[in-house]
DNA sequence: TGGTGATTACGAAAAGTATCGTACATTTGA
DNA sequence: TCAAATGTACGATACTTTTCGTAATCACCA
């Protein structure tokens, strides 16, 4: 899975990705049946935007059976980070804590996660002071 | 400053808002003298955009001169908090930390920012724990 | 006073994105 | 075997967003 040259994602198309990321390899149909829970569109709808994902490559495809098997081209890992580094440049006046505090106030999380973060941060702070 | 009926901001709106969240009310001259160091467009298009995020209640504006002057409608806080539960829904799986790691990995933070960070993890804690 | 420069208003073109109808090909099973 | 179901391809249209040209207005001062 690349990173090359990653032309930013619209709307529609990280939808498309997050399903994707979420199944894995899967159909048209696939996507569509899940899309259509919370989007009104037609499947030729999601068929045509899945075929202008491939020829933007954000989308692979194997097409060696009649129905084509489409899956991401790109990780959730560098698309996450390209969107957020976006992010926090435009909106959170390039400070990365800026985002993270505001993450943090307005959504619940567990005490597992939150111990995850605490000692993620004391690795960091380790880290630095070598 | 409301936050009623925000309708989102486009990628080019946001730029806008940045620099007025940035700088406070300014004129469609000083908006597009910062925007210009980045971006590749004549005043005429800075100036439609915020006629048309006025209209949109995106930005006030105060005409009783001949230069008007601008400013944000909306709280540059309530518009991260909407960009970051889109983005943690459709991006990070729902998971808000899984946000704040990846956020945290790829930036250096001061040595004060992450304290603050801890310090507030200490907080929601406590808070849970009662 | 009149001309120059800066500003706004407006319309419309250009570019990007989303949606769908329809044609055609393939598979399947009655 | 052939009709129905399912799939892809593709073009057209609608909608949104971005861009800019041009005209009208206003402020300034030589």
């Amino acid at each position: 899975m690349s990173t090359a040259k990653q032309t930013k994602p619209t709307e529609s198309e990280l939808e498309i990705l997050g399903i994707l990321w979420d199944k894995g390899a899967s159909t048209v149909r696939e996507v569509h049946e899940i899309l259509e829970k919370t989007k009104d569109a037609g499947y030729t709808t999601t068929l045509k935007l899945m075929q202008i994902m491939h020829e933007k490559n954000l989308l692979t495809r194997d097409t060696t059976s009649k129905t084509h098997i489409y899956e991401a081209a790109i990780s959730q890992e560098s698309t996450q980070q390209q969107l957020l580094n976006k992010m926090i440049d435009t909106v959170f006046n390039g400070s990365a804590s800026q985002l993270v505090l505001q993450a943090l106030g307005n959504h619940r999380s567990s005490k597992e996660e939150l111990e995850k973060i605490k000692q993620y941060l004391n690795d960091i702070e380790n880290q630095q002071n070598k």
